[in-house]
DNA sequence: GCCAACGTTGGC
DNA sequence: GCCAACGTTGGC
C-alpha cells in the first residue's frame, strides 16, 4: 500500500465537504499536470491513504485521511469544451487526463501546518517541503507514520 | 497582491 | 533540442 498527499484548495472542496457525502466518494479530477497526471496513472491504488492538504487559505496544512476508492480512470473534462477542465489538445483515442476517487477517513482536530511541518527535522526530505508545487504527492510510510502522532 | 519556483509553449 | 517568454502554483 501506498501514502499519497492531495492539494486542494479548500474555497473550492476541504476535508469537510468530503466527510459531508460520506461514505460516498469524490472524483479527484481537474489535474493538469503530467508529473502529477504520471502519478495517478500509474501508481495510485485502491485502498491507498492520502492526507487531504489545505493550500492557497489561511490556515495552510494537513486536515485529514482520505482513502483511495477507485484507481485511475479517464477525466471527461478534458472534452468538454464548457468545462474548466478542457483541453483542446486531447482525444478519445489518446487520453491526456485521469481522475481517481476518494472517500473521507478522517478529519483532524487541527490542521497540522505547513510551518509545523517545515521546522521538523524529520521531514526535510518531504517532497512537500523539497519541491512543494506539486498537486499529487508520494509520502513515505515512514513520513507519514510520523505526521499522524502529530494529530493525536 | 507579490513573487519565487517551477511548468509549458513555440520560434528558431 | 535550446531557450526566451509566458503562465501557474502557492506561500507569505
Amino acid at each position: 500500500m501506498n501514502y499519497w498527499l492531495l492539494k486542494t484548495e479548500p474555497d473550492e472542496f476541504s476535508i469537510d465537504d468530503l466527510e459531508k457525502i460520506a461514505p460516498r466518494s469524490e472524483r479527484w479530477n481537474g489535474i493538469r499536470n503530467y508529473q502529477a497526471r504520471n502519478i495517478i496513472r500509474d501508481e495510485i491504488k485502491i485502498d491507498d491513504l492520502a492526507f487531504i492538504y489545505h493550500s492557497s487559505c489561511k490556515n495552510v496544512g494537513i486536515a485529514g485521511i482520505a482513502k483511495v476508492t477507485r484507481s485511475a480512470y479517464i477525466d471527461e473534462d478534458q472534452f468538454d469544451s464548457n468545462s474548466a477542465y478542457f483541453d483542446i489538445k486531447s482525444n478519445r483515442e489518446n487520453p491526456r487526463w485521469y481522475c481517481f476517487d476518494v472517500a473521507f477517513i478522517e478529519n483532524f482536530n487541527s490542521i497540522i501546518t505547513l510551518k509545523q511541518l517545515k521546522s521538523d527535522l524529520k521531514l526535510l526530505d518531504m517532497v512537500l517541503i523539497k519541491q512543494g508545487r506539486l498537486s499529487i504527492q508520494p509520502v513515505k510510510k515512514k513520513e507519514w507514520d510520523h505526521i499522524i502522532t502529530y494529530s493525536n
